[in-house]
DNA sequence: CTGTTAGCGCCTTCAA
DNA sequence: TTGAAGGCGCTAACAG
């Protein structure tokens, strides 16, 4: 691998010259400038980021971390930070951590060793890490937190509207005339699920429909135990009129219970979601979904980080919420009346 | 940020002792090294891999390029070979060429430059860059394609079984009475999109089938693009009687130009599609799907590539073909006579 | 404008 | 077992 040193001697000058034309930072003059050109192309130079990375402290790198990336919502999230990210010269380097505390402790160090600049965090599902936050924040580097917003810990965030946007799916199913709406949340420790849900009983209560406990449902992220806790609930009691789930693994669960259990949807029973769950609105019945701008919520995120890591931005934490829009689909329409 | 040097004066101890028990290389005694790892927890200390990587020319750091990380077969090969990597110590930083083959041409040269020591690469699917890969290759850069093989090149890389697995998929469509079945493809300038064609023709033919050169229908990538064409052939002539799609945005157009001229699927027509859709078999009708072993064709190419890094493997390049199973489901359901 | 040079933080001989 | 010193490739003064 040849170094500047190399393109220096074929080109016949020095290594500060090569530099210079390479950083853009002096100027250096036409005839120079033409032989250093030629002596990279010749050789196939490749500036060394490492090294350049070593002498500056720039690594010009920013880390992500999310969940799981086959869930469909996070590459969408990384491409947009991806995207603005490179706008400014900034590589993004996106792992995931399962949802796993210890492996996101791990990443996170690993992240701090690699110097990257700044970290787009989605955090762990499970025990809320709030040290681990806190003590690379102390340290100068930089997180956002996207989706996920953690509890007492005062750090950049961008999601969705999550309150808004419960409200949004119930009063839709309200309006398509359910009373009793089962609601199917993620696990609670999760600040997105309990606003999601408070934001379906407001929903509820405005409308005049009393609040039974009985109806809220929680669950946790994987489909598979999703589907058992509801199909326990559906051959319990009365059946709901009407499902809404908070997120899109969860959502998975219920319709695989509506399967399991013989239920059609919307004949039985009405059915909406927040979080898209496909690409398309293909599939019969399509689902009507809460969808989150998730793009535009990863390209948001990047700014921001970036604005603090130049110094941009320096006041206290912003808490950025982007509204989710209700794509109305066949899943909640209005059953026959009976 | 703290370095080695303030650790080793905390530590009361020169930098090579610090540097000793760090990288576990030389043994140190155990007072030593208890106070060592004292003073690196007090400072939060993160040993800089940009300078040991600079000093051992090893940055334990994959590439891997894919088309676009929001099609979902992607972020599971992802997976699968970040997981590979990371057991072997490796960071996998993973970026979207968009298809783009100028853009892909300056992330390999970003990666070059980040120093990755070896490249996990779906090429683009514009006009097939050769002569790129090949000058990566020529600098002693192992790369492996996945999924999809370019032309003339000789790389190692790891896929799926396009042949036979559209053979299966079309040999079920046959079994359930199909005589006239579309095949429509994405670009043909794809190796693969070739094969599965391929593998399409000489399963009718085993099947006595003759070759109708009027269903064999190319599109591209994008379901917008698809579903025109399909509207158009189904408007043109006699409806097929079947419809193969050979990847999966492709079928996703074809769904969209089944609902646009309202045809269902499977009474009207029946469908199956190479390449998984969703994640999920949920959706009225499911979806009869050719499925690849996406996490393992990532994991599989992940340990290639680790093989030529640390030079376990020598030989010629090697061409890994991992079969594709069929999953029957609703879509391809035989119809009622007629 | 061009060349020279001192580190960036670390690992790795090599001596002690 | 421990410490001292050179140098990885590059940039940023600074001197010419």
């Amino acid at each position: 691998m040849s170094s500047i040193k190399k393109v220096a001697e074929v080109a016949g000058v020095s290594v500060g010259t090569v530099s210079h034309v390479i950083t853009g930072s002096v100027p250096v003059s036409e005839p120079l400038r033409l032989k250093v050109q030629a002596a990279i192309r010749d050789l196939n130079y490749h500036p060394n980021h490492v090294a350049r990375s070593l002498k500056t402290s720039k690594t010009r790198t920013l880390g992500m971390m999310v969940p799981d990336m086959t869930i469909p919502f996070f590459p969408q999230v990384i491409h947009g930070a991806e995207t603005a990210a490179r706008q400014r010269g900034y590589s993004l380097i996106a792992v995931n951590s399962d949802d796993d505390c210890e492996r996101q402790k791990e990443l996170l160090s690993l992240m701090r060793s690699q110097r990257v600049e700044g970290i787009l965090l989605v955090i762990a599902a499970a025990p809320t890490p709030v040290n681990q936050v806190a003590r690379i924040l102390e340290a100068g580097i930089p997180i956002v937190c996207v989706d996920r917003v953690p509890d007492r810990v005062p750090v950049d965030s961008v999601s969705v509207e999550d309150f808004e946007g419960a409200q949004l799916g119930i009063e839709h199913l309200i309006s398509m005339g359910s009373r009793r709406i089962a609601v199917v949340t993620g696990p609670l420790a999760l600040k997105n699920e309990r606003r999601r849900q408070q934001g379906c009983r407001e929903a509820m209560e405005k409308a005049g429909i009393a609040i039974d406990e009985d109806l809220f449902w929680q669950a946790n992220l994987r489909p598979e135990d999703v589907a058992v806790v509801c199909r326990e609930r559906f051959a319990d009691g009365v059946l709901p009129d009407a499902v809404f789930a908070t997120n899109g693994p969860t959502a998975l669960g219920v319709l695989r219970a509506f399967r399991d259990c013989g239920l059609r949807t919307p004949e039985d029973i009405a059915f909406a979601t927040f979080d898209e769950l496909t690409v398309d609105d293909l599939f019969q019945p399509s689902i009507t979904t809460v969808v989150q701008p998730a793009q535009d919520i990863g390209a948001r995120a990047a700014e921001i980080l970036l604005a603090r890591i130049d110094g941009t931005a320096t006041g206290p934490p912003a808490t950025i919420r982007l509204p989710a829009i209700l794509k109305v689909r066949a899943s909640s329409r209005r059953r026959a009346l009976s």
